[in-house]
DNA sequence: CATGAATGAGCCTTCATTCAT
DNA sequence: AATGAATGAAGGCTCATTCAT
């Protein structure tokens, strides 16, 4: 369940998977259909074009990822900061698996994608808005102020996708203690 | 200065501009000549192959991209609140230039880049860690405290990259009024 | 009368359509069974390969052909001089119109067909001949001369063919005023 | 001299043979290089597309197709009944032959072609419209009737068009006896 | 019978690379 | 060094055909 099976389903998870690993570019349709044991041809029969698997993969993507977490995150219950807690926890384990579909590389990877595509940028600033939403109303909990509750917001924001595209290293840390302690100022 | 004028420094300062634009994929040696005016054949003249100039423009982001920021921070003195202003100032600046060299697309392209080729990864690791050393000594002018001095480190570099890659609105108030009240708060 | 119903004629009718647009390369299966609302796979239920539908457009457009206009030039009596007038009159309409199977477009492209395969070139040359016999027949009603009779047919048979191959203007008519000049000319 | 050289002209030469052969969809990059005896790939060297190609075969014969003709029948000197005898006499003679850029199989393909391109049908009324100018001239010689020129001129263009694409026979003649016959007729 | 799915050959096109000049 | 030409691999796409259901 949340991983499709229909010989469609195959297509567009085999397609984001292509995507997280190695852009847009990398998504091919001969690469794709080896990767899915059929012939190449057969691709026709589900997509008109690769640009049409392209925006099928971005609906998937768009659909998905906006429906997972909050859902998990709001069902364990409490306030804006313990919820919060539980958000970057689930963030975290997100970041050790690799779902194809929400998993963090292909959020990535759109991101990058977004840059150069205004479409995708557009389907971005969708869900990018959708959780930023979200995050606000978590930090209004405990933080009065609507200036300090965005900027908490996009510091929170910033630092979950940073830590991917940064790679630098720490002083007598890790990365993740790092990041624990960046959570902990951020909740202060 | 910064734009090189020897016909192998105009290759590779092409190809940053492509590597800008569209990612490494994009660095193409015939689109490249014809920005240059010459044959693609020339190409091999200079460079073994595409691999080698693509190696050569990341040389060349190396090394322009650290001496850049810092000596122009540093060379206006002032202690370290007033330099990490200063170096703000800057970065916002260079954002809205559009160098072919240490422009900031340039940069986010190689963060990319990184995710997906290790030997990317290291050398954006050089210069991150060059970035985050000069960074931590500045905050440490007017913070005691190590874990928050990593922690204002890291929040500091995550907002300045993320804010390229996250798509969202904010309310009653443009990004770059977001990113200036951060800045603020960074530096209490 | 003419359109056929079987879902066999249908193919048919559908591939004539085809072949008159665009030739007997333009003569496919899929487009034809996305015209039909029909699944392509089912072709092979009435035919064997698309050489066999080619054969039986053929088959049909030779059998329609011919039956339909010496019928209608004869049906309405007169002498030869009468009857080629109404032939004439009955061409022009014909050429206006726009049957699938006994239309212009649909001989047009068949005479072009044959120069390039010698069975469709076989079947056009029986259905030529019975027109020219035909054409022969009425022409010998006022002409005594053989040779002459000969003359008039390819004459006349060649400029309604001839009219649709070349794209010269005239000076002073229009195309059908001159083939108006034409036909009085022939007649004399 | 006639037959180009040059690679860019085998191409042209090699891809009206193929349009002469099978119309336009039968010029096929990859058929052609074998023909030449080259790469496929080589094709875009010289030409950015199919479809740059296939305009320069029409450039060319456009260009050729005019000056041939109309240049060796003046150049005999004569009244029009006489440049009009050698004018059918070499258009005979262009009919056995088979010259890849100005041999009829060219001009009968292209004439099927012009109508299903409307680009292909305007280059077609230029040069249409410029044998037909000459053909004016000539028979104006001999004929006081501007109607009756217009006349003899469309009958001697269609027949010499349409016995290509016409496929009956005839009683007790062959078919160039009768052309012979008709050419007579349409200079009386 | 009809359908949906799949196949494989063939086409156009791009591109890194080589090489003679 | 630089150019023009050529190559070969790879990719996107179309289409006739087959086959299980």
């Amino acid at each position: 369940m949340g991983v499709t099976r229909t010989p469609r389903g195959r297509w567009i998870e085999e397609g984001l998977r292509a995507l997280a690993a190695g852009g847009p570019e990398a998504v091919r349709i001969e690469p794709l259909a080896q990767a899915l044991g059929v012939s190449k041809g057969g691709f026709y029969g589900y997509f008109r074009n690769r640009d049409a698997l392209l925006a099928e993969m971005l609906d998937t993507w768009e659909r998905e990822v906006t429906e997972a977490v909050i859902e998990r995150v709001e069902s364990g219950g409490g306030d804006g900061r313990v919820k919060l807690e539980r958000l970057f926890a689930l963030v975290d384990a997100l970041d050790g698996l690799d779902h194809p579909v929400t998993g963090t590389p292909v959020d990535l990877a759109i991101r990058d994608w977004a840059r150069r595509d205004e479409s995708v940028a557009e389907r971005l600033r969708r869900t990018d808005n959708r959780r930023m939403d979200y995050l606000r109303s978590l930090f209004r909990d405990f933080c009065a102020n609507e200036d300090e509750v965005e900027v908490r917001c996009i510091l929170t924001f910033s630092v979950r996708i940073g830590t991917h595209f940064i790679a630098a290293d720490h002083v007598g840390h890790t990365r993740p203690e790092v990041m624990a302690l960046t959570s902990e100022w951020l909740l202060r």
